[in-house]
DNA sequence: GACTTCACGTA
DNA sequence: CGTACGTGAAGTCG
């Protein structure tokens, strides 16, 4: 493999074509690579979940990368087939006749890869009439003409009569990566002919794929020595009688043949293609249209990054005063202790933005400093050791991290803010966390790690190389020599955030997301902090009392479910349920899921319906006290040294801009059931705290639905102020309010619920156990009161359709590729979201304003209270003593006043010991 | 050990 | 065959 992988011996200095360094043309066949990458890689294991092969656009494009990175060509094109009859053809009838078919995934991926080319800034071109082959001749003429070096790519052997010393094929070798240079001497050494009697000896021997038969029994060496002897195919021909034996008798007979296949394989080299080679630059790549595709695609973030890389190289090569060719040029400071001061003042003028990376350890609301970076706008960056900082200069950087006045970015900001904090350094001036950035430009992203983003928004990679050029392993626990390079790479990270901001502010300035970067999300970031810094308290000794009660309590499950089988078997274990419940016992079969039938609580109930089995009523209570025990045994394991739990809060995760909490998760505490309540009141009000208070929205999607539709019924039943559910059940059975019974009631509440979901008749029908066709007519009434909602509905969607995105009502957005996808599933499923989005996602925004406002009235009024939790729509707080009626009312106004709506926001607060007495 | 599937808790 | 999450156990793969 390496062998064939010489890269010429060119230096970084003579890339730029511009530059003084030759220009290097690469011709591309299209279709000739596109397929041997299409057989190269498994159909079955290349396909997105829309169905769409990939694995030819996946290989091609791999190829391409290597291709660029590897022979660094100043100009590019690729050129495709035609599906109409060339003149080849025309000339003969059978040419290329008696191929297999085209596997049916492969046309519709040159189409795909194309349309990448065109974004990448690559010429494509076909010409009616001529093959890719002719094209390729037709340009590497001209570019030699103009003095360029010239590459072909191809994996068809009648490029090799272009062979020479300016012109080199790389031709498909064994694997998909290795491609044989076909130099001159390479074909020499390979057909004992020189490049230019190729075609002479293909003539002689005949090209099965293309349907030429050659003369029987002359192969490659009897071709190459009459050649040789005769110099020509023309000298050949003109003595063709002297030619003896079995084979000179069969180039007699065959001579049409071969004259016919040597008219045929002369490539063409006039060929109009309307782009002079000059043009053929790289450049001018469209970043967001690629990532679009790729995302489409569902290519693995590899190959995403390596392209980025080569094309970033690329097109910086073309501007000389640019960035460097790859990474971040960062130029490490070292500065004498007690002079940080000064170094700050010269080097990070106020108002300007400085990039801040922090190396240290952060959970469960604490944390440390290992090292931390500044990086400036300059370049020069700092790189300091918090354990041996001159006190002078600690106090100058504590006094410099404390200041608005200077702007800073980081990456991820909340969990540095934790280290700092635990170090006594506060934050301010947080300017961009190109995190949270990222994630709003993004929302659907799994990660946002920094390299990602790097790769994506500035296409540069985040690595270091040392003189070799080889990668230094990102390792940051390094010790001795690897301080250094753990020192730089800190270095890199804030140079690279510094950037990353940058392009980042730019990107949500289009998109329209800056001020809910800004004015939200960031000053969020530090509320969080603080509230995981803060924790909850913990009954540490009622934790475990609890984890006994429901250990007995599955305990005795278990035996039970043994003994009524006769044997011991897992209750945990779907499969042996599957096992048990259908096939030993014969109980009736459920839903149809991937591994057999369901065993969910649903089924199960539906099965203690079926037979008189007690079977499913003790796995239904095995599954809740199990349930309960594992959230127990959770919790205790998460209690700190303080006797509090520090969930973190996580910013960048849920698409619809909510928070969700890990580690543990304190939004998915029981509160639906009495088992599930009392391990609420494990978490109880802290030590110098006088009560926990809940406070939580009424009905907050509900009211903004009425907000959004401007349903005239619907805001009214709001702004009345009674029972929303009766009210509305009362107008679609056309009863007085007072004749709504509980039954009536629940069916509107879960309409009324599962609107905003999406809901479907069928899955209407299902939660309220009547049929499909009951909850249809029910959905029809329901609508031909509150049609303005069916219509918001509506719009959401086609609006979604047509843009892209939906919207919040601070103008969050949630992009939606999949509302036209061809797959069905994949469309439903997107309109549902595209409905849910702008509801769940403006009620995130309204309780995040309203964190922020009551954070900033508590600290303004210079109260000891402070905010524990956020639960979606309703906030955890712990009073201090004496403030409970200053802090009721100021949590009431501030929330119920964050956002203006055409209804009122409710509010409803509680108070008590623990989190389980604070409810109402 | 890493990953997936099922199941289930919350809003 | 309603949205959004996180977690734990079992099962599977390498």
């Amino acid at each position: 493999m390496v062998n064939t992988q010489a890269t010429p011996g060119q230096t970084r200095s003579s890339e730029t074509g511009e530059g003084g360094g030759r220009p290097r043309l690469l011709l591309v066949d299209g279709h000739s690579l596109a397929f041997r990458a299409f057989f190269a890689l498994p159909a079955e294991k290349f396909v997105n979940s829309a169905g769409q092969a990939t694995n030819a656009i996946y290989g091609f494009t791999s190829m391409l990368v290597k291709l660029l990175r590897d022979e660094r060509p100043t100009h590019i094109a690729v050129a495709w087939d035609r599906s109409e009859p060339t003149f080849r053809h025309e000339e003969y009838a059978e040419y290329k006749a008696g191929r297999s078919e085209t596997p049916p995934e492969f046309p519709g991926q040159v189409g795909l890869l194309q349309e990448l080319l065109g974004l990448i800034g690559v010429t494509s071109l076909s010409a009616a009439g001529y093959e890719a082959d002719d094209i390729i001749a037709t340009l590497a003429t001209r570019g030699l003409a103009e003095g360029m070096e010239v590459l072909i790519a191809s994996g068809d052997r009648d490029t090799f009569q272009l062979v020479g010393d300016d012109c080199t094929v790389l031709y498909p070798g064994k694997s998909l990566s290795d491609l044989v240079r076909m130099t001159p001497e390479a074909v020499e050494a390979k057909y004992a002919v020189r490049p230019e009697r190729y075609r002479d000896l293909a003539a002689l021997v005949g090209e099965k794929a293309d349907n030429l038969p050659g003369v029987p029994g002359v192969g490659p060496k009897t071709a190459a020595k009459w050649l040789a002897k005769y110099g020509s195919l023309d000298e050949l021909v003109a003595r063709a009688d002297e030619i003896g034996g079995k084979a000179g008798q069969n180039f007699r007979d065959h001579l049409d043949d071969v004259l016919r296949n040597q008219r045929l394989n002369r490539l063409d080299t006039d060929v109009e293609v309307g782009v002079e080679v000059g043009d053929m630059t790289l450049d001018g790549w469209n970043r967001d249209g690629v990532n679009l595709l790729f995302d489409n695609l569902e290519f693995a973030s590899t190959l995403r990054d390596r392209l980025f890389a080569v094309l970033g190289e690329s097109t910086s090569a073309e501007d000389a005063e640019a960035e460097p060719d790859e990474g971040f040029a960062v130029e490490l400071v070292e500065v004498a202790p007690g002079a940080l001061g000064e170094w700050l003042a010269a080097e990070v003028a106020a108002g300007a933005r400085t990039g801040l990376a922090v190396e240290g350890t952060w959970e469960r609301g604490g944390g440390d400093v290992v090292r931390l970076a500044l990086a400036a706008p300059s370049g020069r960056a700092v790189c300091l050791d918090p354990a041996r900082l001159d006190p002078a200069d600690e106090a100058a950087l504590a006094a410099w991290l404390a200041d608005p006045a200077y702007p800073k970015a980081l990456h991820d900001a909340k969990g540095p803010m934790l280290a700092l904090r635990a170090r006594g350094w506060e934050l301010a001036g947080l300017d961009s966390d190109t995190a949270i950035a990222g994630y709003l430009a993004m929302p659907g992203r799994r990660n946002f790690d920094l390299a990602d983003l790097c790769t994506r928004y500035l296409g540069r990679e985040l690595t270091e190389r040392d003189s070799d050029g080889t990668q230094l392993a990102l390792d940051l626990d390094g010790t001795g020599d690897d301080q250094q390079a753990a020192r730089h790479l800190l270095a890199t990270r804030a140079l690279a955030t510094l950037e990353l901001a940058l392009a980042l502010d730019a990107d949500l300035a289009k998109r329209g997301a800056a001020e809910l970067l800004r004015d939200l999300e960031i000053p969020l970031a530090g509320v969080l902090a603080r509230m995981e810094a803060a924790g909850i308290a913990a009954d540490l000794d009622y934790l475990r009392e609890l984890e006994a009660e429901f250990a007995a309590a599955v305990r005795q499950a278990v035996d039970e479910a043994h003994r009524l089988v006769g044997r011991e078997f897992n209750l945990g274990s779907p499969k042996q349920l599957q096992q048990i419940l259908f096939d030993e016992l014969g109980l009736p079969k459920t839903k149809r899921i991937k591994t057999g039938y369901t065993t969910d609580a649903d089924a199960l109930a539906w099965l203690a319906t079926q037979s008189d089995n007690e079977l499913p009523v003790i796995l239904l209570r095995h599954r809740d006290q199990t349930k309960l025990r594992t959230t127990v045994e959770g919790l205790i394991k998460t209690v700190a040294e303080d006797g509090r739990i520090h969930t973190t809060f996580n910013q960048t995760v849920a698409a619809t801009g909510r928070l969700s909490s890990a580690d543990p998760n304190l939004q998915n505490i029981p509160v639906r059931t009495d088992a599930g309540r009392r391990i609420r009141r494990a978490f109880v009000v802290g030590e110098g705290y006088e009560q926990l208070l809940t406070a939580d929205y009424s009905q907050i999607e509900l009211r903004i639905m009425a907000h959004l539709s401007q349903d005239e019924a619907l805001i009214e039943a709001f702004q009345s102020g009674y029972d929303f559910h009766a009210q509305i059940a009362a107008r679609v059975f056309r009863i007085p309010v007072e004749q709504v019974d509980g039954e009536a009631r629940a069916r509107i509440k879960a309409m009324n619920y599962g609107l905003a979901y999406g809901l479907s008749d069928y899955g209407l029908s299902q939660q309220l156990g009547i049929t499909p066709k009951e909850a249809r007519v029910l959905m029809e009434d329901y609508f031909s009161h509150f049609g303005r909602v069916r219509d918001y509905l509506e719009a959401v969607v086609s609006q979604a359709r047509r843009d892209g995105y939906t919207a919040t009502m601070l103008g969050r957005r949630r992009y939606l590729p999949d509302l036209n996808s061809d797959n069905r599933q994949r469309r439903e499923m997107a309109e549902r979201m595209a409905l849910n989005a702008p509801i769940q996602g403006s009620a995130a925004d309204i309780i995040k304003l309203a964190m922020l406002r009551v954070d900033r009235a508590l600290r303004d009024e210079g109260l000891a209270s402070r905010m524990l939790l956020q639960v979606h729509d309703e906030l955890v707080l712990e009073v201090a003593p004496g403030e409970l009626d200053t802090v009721r009312e100021l949590v009431v106004e501030h929330m119920a006043g964050a956002q203006q709506l055409r209804v009122p926001l409710a509010v409803s607060v509680g108070v008590g010991p623990n989190w389980h007495d604070a409810a109402h």
